[in-house]
DNA sequence: TATAATAATGATAATCATTATCACTTATTT
DNA sequence: AAATAAGTGATAATGATTATCATTATTATA
C-alpha cells in the first residue's frame, strides 16, 4: 500500500466529519482540499479505507454511510425527519453472544434503532 | 387499496420464505406460482407491503433483503460463508431505551451481527 | 349486471449508487 | 535518474431500484 494525498484527503474528511456522508457528501468535502480529486478515487479509498478498518460502512436504505468511529456503537434513525446520528457504545456483551443456534462467534454488530428523535417526538404533528 | 392476485403472490411467497430472499430471488419464487408476473410489479409490491407493516425489509450490502416476522428479531450474518439467518428474538429493553441523548422514542431495531457461523469456525481455514 | 372510474400491471426506459476499465501520473525501489 | 507498479482521473458499464405509460382488472354505482 503506498501513500496518496487524496486517500489521506479522503480519511481527514471522514475522519472529522460527524453526521455520517455519504460518498457523494465525502466528494464535496473533499473537493475543498483537493478541488480535482475524483468520485471514483472517493469511492474506491472510501473501499480501502474500510477493508482496512480504518473507517465504518454503514449499510442503509438510499445509500451507504462512513464514519470512523471504530469501537462497536449503535446508530439512531429519526423516522420522520431521516435525522441519523451515533447513540453511545452499546457493550457486545449485552446481546448475549451465547446461545443462539448456528452462531459461532461475533465480530460485531450493525446496530440501528429506528424512532423519533426527542425534536420529533416533542412535535404536535 | 384494491386487491391483486399479484400482491397475494409476493406476501405468500415472502412469508413462506425462511432465507431472506431479495427481490430477484422472489421473482423467481412468484414466477413458479404466476409465469407473467413482473419484476416491476415484485419491486412495487415489495416496497407497498413493507410500508403497510406486512413483510419486513433488511437494509444490507449487496441489495435489500425481505421477511415477514414482525417482532423485533436480530439476523446474525457469516463473513466467511455468505450465511444469513434470524437469531432468537432480542428483547428491545435489553439495549436500554433511555439514557441516549438526542433519542425520544425508539420503535425497532435493525441488528445484524457479523461473525463466523458454526461451520465456518469449526472450519481449519 | 353493464358501465364508468381508477388502481394495478407489464414492458421497458430512466435513474442512482457503485464498480470496472484504461491511459496517464506519481510514489517508491534499484 | 530510470524502472516498476500502485494510484488517479475520466468515463463507460453494471446492478438494483424507480418512473412512465399504455393496457388490464377491480370495485363502485347506475
Amino acid at each position: 500500500m503506498r501513500e496518496s494525498k487524496q486517500r489521506d484527503i479522503v480519511y481527514t474528511v471522514v475522519h472529522e466529519s460527524y453526521d455520517h456522508p455519504d460518498a457523494e457528501t465525502v466528494l464535496l468535502r473533499c473537493k475543498k482540499l483537493m478541488p480535482t480529486i475524483n468520485l471514483a478515487t472517493v469511492y474506491r479509498n472510501l473501499k480501502t479505507l474500510s477493508s482496512e478498518g480504518k473507517i465504518k460502512k454503514i449499510s442503509l436504505v438510499g445509500g451507504d454511510r462512513f464514519d470512523t468511529t471504530t469501537k462497536s456503537h449503535a446508530h439512531f434513525k429519526c423516522e420522520k425527519c431521516g435525522n441519523f446520528f451515533d447513540i453511545i457504545e452499546i457493550p457486545l456483551d449485552k446481546i448475549e453472544k451465547n446461545g443462539y443456534k448456528g452462531v459461532g462467534e461475533i465480530s460485531y454488530a450493525e446496530i440501528v434503532l429506528v424512532g423519533l428523535c426527542e425534536d420529533c417526538k416533542g412535535q404536535i404533528n
